[in-house]
Parts: C-alpha cells; sequence; structure tokens
DNA sequence: ATGGGGATCGTCT
DNA sequence: GACGATCCCCATC
C-alpha cells in the first residue's frame, strides 16, 4: 500500500481533515496542470443522514461503495456538479467533499471557464471548483491519481491548521464539525 | 454586509 | 411530484 492509498482509506473525517494543503489538479490536453491547494472540505458517511449514501447504494452513489481514492461526481440543482474523493475501506460508502481551492497553475484557464472572473472567484466552491477543473459526470469513477486527476502533498510535510465547522447546506446532523477550512 | 429568490433537471418517492 | 452536499443576481440595510 502506497502512502496516498494509506491516506485515504482512513476514514472520512480524518481524510478530510488530512486533505488540507495537498494540491490536486486536472491534466490539459497539452499535458499542463490546472488547480492548486486544497483549502476546504467536508467529511459524509455512510451513517450520516447527510450523506449522499445515507439509504444505501444507488446508480448515482454506487462510486462511494467502491475502493478509496475514486472521485464521486454528481449532478444538482439542474446545474452544477460536486466532487467527492471516496475514502475508507471498499463498501464503506463514504467520501470528502472538496469544497474550495487557493488557484495556483493555468488561472487563465480557470479564469475562461469561469466566465473570466476574479481569482478569488475562481475555486471558491464546490460547483465552482468543478467548472474551474472541468470536472463533469464523464470524470464520475475516475481515480485521483490518473488519466485527469493529479493529488500531491503539501511542499510542507508538517500537519497543515485547519478548523472544524458544521457543513454547509445540508439539513441532518449539523451538529458535527465536519467541515475543514484551512487557517494561517 | 446580508438575505431572498430564481434557475433547472436528475434522482428517488 | 418534490427537492437538492449550489450559484448568481438583485434588493435592502
Amino acid at each position: 500500500m502506497n502512502n496516498l492509498e494509506t491516506l485515504l482509506s482512513q476514514d472520512a473525517v480524518t481524510v478530510a481533515e488530512q486533505l488540507i494543503g495537498y494540491r490536486i489538479y486536472v491534466k490539459e490536453s497539452n499535458g499542463s496542470l490546472t488547480g492548486g491547494t486544497i483549502i476546504e472540505t467536508e467529511a459524509y458517511h455512510q451513517d450520516d443522514a447527510a450523506s449522499h449514501s445515507y439509504k444505501g447504494e444507488t446508480p448515482r452513489n454506487s462510486v462511494m461503495f467502491g475502493p478509496a481514492g475514486h472521485v464521486y461526481v454528481y449532478f444538482t440543482y439542474g446545474r452544477h456538479y460536486c466532487m467527492n474523493i471516496v475514502t475508507g475501506t471498499r463498501d464503506r460508502g463514504e467520501g470528502v467533499l472538496l469544497r474550495a481551492l487557493r488557484p495556483e497553475t493555468n488561472i487563465d484557464i480557470m479564469q475562461y471557464r469561469r466566465g473570466n472572473r476574479a481569482i478569488h472567484d475562481l475555486t471558491n466552491g464546490p460547483a465552482k471548483l468543478c467548472q474551474a477543473l472541468a470536472v463533469t459526470k464523464e470524470n464520475n469513477g475516475a481515480f485521483i491519481n490518473g488519466e485527469k486527476f493529479v493529488l500531491l502533498p503539501p511542499h510542507s510535510s508538517k500537519q497543515q491548521r485547519s478548523k472544524a465547522t458544521p457543513r454547509i447546506g445540508i439539513k441532518e446532523n449539523k451538529q458535527y464539525l465536519w467541515r475543514f477550512i484551512s487557517i494561517e
């Protein structure tokens, strides 16, 4: 088991905190990388009424019940895509929602995809970052280190600091502090 | 700075 | 037939 597999095989809350400071990119057709550093995440468990996996496996959420390290992309509100990295051991039905990045590479490409918005408005939301990275349902099930995606550890080896807060946009289990935000 | 409402469609009841 | 792990625009303070 390599380092990445070891990291992602932990439970979603642990992984959500540890992923702060990791860098995620998508590969462009010319081989360049587009993306930046993860600065906001949320954890979702099968035993969690706020999770898509709560009521068991369906065609939509099936990737969540597969092996860790694959990407669960879902379509919501009739217009947006959001992406999760599946965590835990197989059949756990858990994952980490990527909520925000610090834009770092190929910023011009992300601006084009985001309607030439300001840099601070490119990847500060789960659907915005998918739009900036051109992530769609076509990428559902892709591996996080494969044809489309690259996931790299922080430059610094020390654990990045973060704070835990309630998750956004859910009705159930608001009491759990399973949203993690990077702090200086 | 903050809050309300519309857009829009796949998924599940 | 209802609604959502959201975003954007506009109104108001």
